[in-house]
DNA sequence: GGTAGACCTGGACG
DNA sequence: ACGTCCAGGTCTA
């Protein structure tokens, strides 16, 4: 399978920062080949960088990308264009070093720190995905936070494709965590406390609107979303 | 209004 | 092996 790339300087992005410091917990690292591989939007990608460009494939997916789209006309899946989805996720209109530039300036110690720790982006997540993600996150730690959302996903969400022996899951929707058995079944899964929060929330979630609601908050003013 | 104490569990560390 | 500590936190008294 080719790569398909995404220009983007290794100074404006550094995937061991982004995608491993706790902002995200569906990525796995190959160590031997510096490959990253994920779930994000209902797709499962392989990353890798080099000095000038993000390069990606798209392992499986639920979507179909747009030329898939012209052959195969019945499919039901929906058409994305998967460079503009990976450009959303790493915000890649936005100018990092620029930001890195004005803190540098402002702070010493920032300045030599981001010698080492530069390109860490904050990603524009799915709203859905990251709320639950971090109610798993009170009083824990990475590596059981990353199992416990595994978990959410192999539980209650779709089924995307095998890979190399492992079987990946789209991040449920809420209505399949709105269900009043979740709780205890989560319980059980070992989620301790935050079964109850996750629970409720995604019911009052569904009975506020849905997913649709849930997403619209984003384009809101805090203030007003706040309301 | 500020602050211990409790909360589930598993991974790390001795 | 087994005990102890602690984890991107949050709510209550």
């Amino acid at each position: 399978m080719t790569w398909n790339k995404l220009l983007c300087n290794i100074r404006e992005l550094q995937l061991v920062g982004t995608l491993s410091g706790g902002q995200s917990f569906r990525w796995k690292q190959n160590k031997d080949s510096n490959e990253w591989i994920g779930v994000y939007s209902k797709t499962v990608w392989k990353l890798r960088e080099n000095d000038d460009h993000l390069q990606y494939q798209v392992i499986g997916s639920l979507h179909t990308s747009k030329k898939e789209q012209i052959k195969n006309k019945k499919s039901k899946k929906v058409d994305v264009d998967f460079d503009k989805l990976l450009e959303d996720y790493f915000r890649l209109d936005t100018n990092l070093g620029e930001y890195y530039k004005e803190w540098s300036e402002k702070d010493a110690l920032f300045e030599k720190a981001c010698q080492q720790f530069y390109g860490i982006r904050m990603l524009r997540q799915e709203p859905v995905e990251n709320l639950f993600s971090f109610i798993c996150s009170q009083n824990n730690h990475i590596s059981r936070i990353s199992t416990m959302v595994e978990k959410l996903c192999t539980h209650y969400g779709e089924k995307i494709c095998e890979y190399e022996g492992d079987t990946y899951y789209a991040f449920p929707e809420v209505e399949k965590l709105a269900l009043p058995e979740v709780e205890s079944e989560l319980r059980n899964l070992g989620f301790g406390y935050r079964a109850k929060f996750i629970q409720k929330s995604a019911a009052q979630i569904v009975e506020w609107g849905g997913v649709k609601w849930f997403n619209s908050l984003q384009d809101m003013k805090y203030k007003d979303a706040k309301v």
